[in-house]
DNA sequence: CTGATAGGTCAACGTTATTGACGTACTCTA
DNA sequence: TAGAGTACGTCAATAACGTTGACCTATCAG
């Protein structure tokens, strides 16, 4: 399939891929720990926060999970004060969530940590470096194997 | 922090590494499901072929969970003939993880498809963006934030 | 012999997800 | 305006995967 150097190179990007994400993701995950949050109250704070007025069903979408797997931490969200859950305007099934202050506060120090972090790693890595490597992470998005 | 312009950059590169990096496990992921085996499994049955001999002390610290969560994964694939586990002929205290044929074959599997996936990802990003991902990758295990 | 090391294992528990079934509120269309 | 479809909520059972804590055996080193 891929000749011996090659497929060493690939090998190693591949665990390059398991341990950046990792490095990537230790910072916010101990900082929602500490409020007893998870990865999934992170996610929907970024997408609500990007997209104001989500719908549950979009979100549904985006995150590629069920509706029960998504209610505890939305319930949790909106308990804590830091997503609100209103019904659309137009159409009363729909509810849209948006964020709250707090709730921005908190999508503030997650992100800020990661954008950091990520600002950092790419000046570290060199000119070019940033572009090159969104590149290829949007080539793989765009990629059929995507549960999206 | 940042002005508006650099923290959409930002932003959009954190969300190109929570789907790139979707996209990149889902293959395996499937895979692995057929058979009942997670992404530990996966794990495991990669460092014992990248180092054969790994002893479960040497795993544990790279793969950062307990002993007692190790412990399912690595019977299951020593019980599916997919790794052997033997005791150091120096040291009978310590146990030295080999991986089998059989083992070695589904690796092979898995690996390919995240090869493949690697491979044409790089090629469609073009020149000089498989160096640059790398490098940003190395930089970010690099940082003191991965909890190894 | 003793203390340290490597590892195995039982138990209880928590989180996060799943599938399946069913209910409610609302909208749209014939 | 009755009935079908949509958006969402929720109960229940289950599973995968992780944790902490405690305790055990086997082995090695001084």
């Amino acid at each position: 399939m891929f000749d011996p150097n090659r497929e060493r190179e690939l090998r190693a990007a591949i665990e390059d891929f398991f341990f950046g994400y990792r490095a990537f993701t230790a910072l916010p995950d101990r900082l929602l720990a500490e409020r007893g949050l998870g990865r999934t109250h992170h996610r929907i704070l970024h997408f609500v926060r990007r997209d104001d007025g989500l719908s549950i069903g979009a979100l549904l979408d985006i995150l590629g999970i069920t509706k029960q797997a998504l209610h505890r931490p939305i319930k949790d969200l909106e308990s804590q004060g830091l997503i609100v859950i209103a019904p659309d305007a137009a159409d009363r099934r729909v509810r849209r969530l948006t964020i709250t202050d707090g709730g921005r506060a908190l999508e503030a120090e997650l992100t800020d940590a990661q954008m950091r972090l990520l600002d950092d790693t790419f000046r570290q890595a060199g000119e070019g470096a940033e572009a090159a490597w969104r590149a290829v992470m949007d080539s793989l998005r765009a990629n059929p194997s995507d549960p999206r």
